[in-house]
DNA sequence: GGTCATACAGCACGATCGTTCGTTAACGGC
DNA sequence: GCCGTTAACGAACGATCGTGCTGTATGACC
């Protein structure tokens, strides 16, 4: 029975968590104050704690749909690929677009939150390092499908690779949102690329 | 005509300094409170920023001095290497070194503040940006010096080098603080030692 | 159409933010 | 020993922080 249908809830909701991914993206998740995010959205602060319950809870949800929109963005147009390397490689093309132009104005938010909060403990570190594992897992079983297909000319862990994969987009992110120099993209893509080539 | 001796207002500030350059590699550069940092040090607030001016100044310092500490860790000690790969190996085995237990709290200074500013523009924007630009053109000296006498397998062009091996770092150290297992600083050792093979 | 549930605004709370002020105390130069 | 300089303090400023509480208005249900 509340004021507005479920389904308009639920889309101001959207709408306020996308705000609040846009904000904290350019601000840190901790930087993000209640009364800011208010602002830009011309409501008041109470009535957007509201939707939340508290600060926290709004935290928790920004991130959880910063972790959505790079899901989205970068594994799920890739999974039409067979499994393997064809994937491991769509991937990758999609990984490095999505950190040339994020859907956030920001630079990569799982990279942002992964810094701001590792050496904090609470709700919000757990909640990062949950998503940040479970991407490093679906890296793993790629690579060790691509591996155990003979397609990849290294061998070894397929949790090294993965390591290194990631090391390379998060360096990336980090080169191109200081510098804003596209060739940071391109060195990004040759350098997972030589770590994917073919055998 | 001071208060204290020169020396002892260095000596001073190099203790400030100390505890704020902790504070923040947990806390964040932003995060970073005049009122709780007064309250680490057992001083009051206006005493501390009378030190430097401003908060923003002593965001700044606080910078610098991380700066200084992962060059004296890092670079500094490697230079009595020779010029070229020799070089540059002692300075990954240092980097990891510093990676895996460095000088602060919470991980790399440095990336930790780059991350946080990479969005924002202003003074600390550019000095993390110029910080980085260094230590960029430092590597990349060394590798076009490793290159010109074949000391590498890799050829092609140093910054590309630069680059990854700047990422493997980054990689690793966010790796190692959200999860803190030591096989991220030996993925990341053998990531570096993979990339400056010999020829 | 009356009743209920609820999303939101408005306001106030105590705490803390960065900054500024006047005062105090300690030091070097004369 | 006095004077000028200066670092540090305590107090206060307005602003903003996150969080409660209360009133109100609106849509859903009977």
């Amino acid at each position: 029975m509340p004021r507005r249908s479920v389904a308009q809830v639920d889309a101001d909701r959207g709408v306020t968590l996308r705000a609040a991914v846009d904000l904290a993206s350019v601000i840190g998740l901790e930087g993000l104050t209640v009364g800011r995010l208010a602002d830009e959205l011309e409501m008041s602060k109470s009535g957007l704690v509201g939707r939340f319950g508290n600060k926290q809870n709004l935290q928790l949800a920004t991130l959880e749909l910063a972790v959505e929109m790079f899901r989205a963005t970068v594994y799920e147009p890739a999974i039409v690929e067979p499994a393997g390397r064809a994937r491991l490689v769509a991937i990758c093309e999609r990984w490095i677009g999505y950190l040339g132009e994020p859907c956030f104005p920001g630079g990569c938010f799982l990279t942002s939150a992964s810094v701001e909060f590792d050496a904090r403990e609470g709700p919000i570190h757990d909640a990062v390092r949950v998503a940040l594992d479970r991407w490093q897992r679906v890296l793993e079983a790629e690579i060790a499908t691509a591996m155990a297909s003979g397609e990849l000319a290294a061998d070894g862990d397929p949790a090294d690779v993965a390591f290194t994969l990631n090391a390379i987009a998060v360096g990336t992110n980090c080169d191109y949102q200081l510098r804003r120099d596209p060739r940071a993209l391109q060195r990004g893509r040759r350098a997972m690329a030589s770590l994917l080539a073919p055998a």
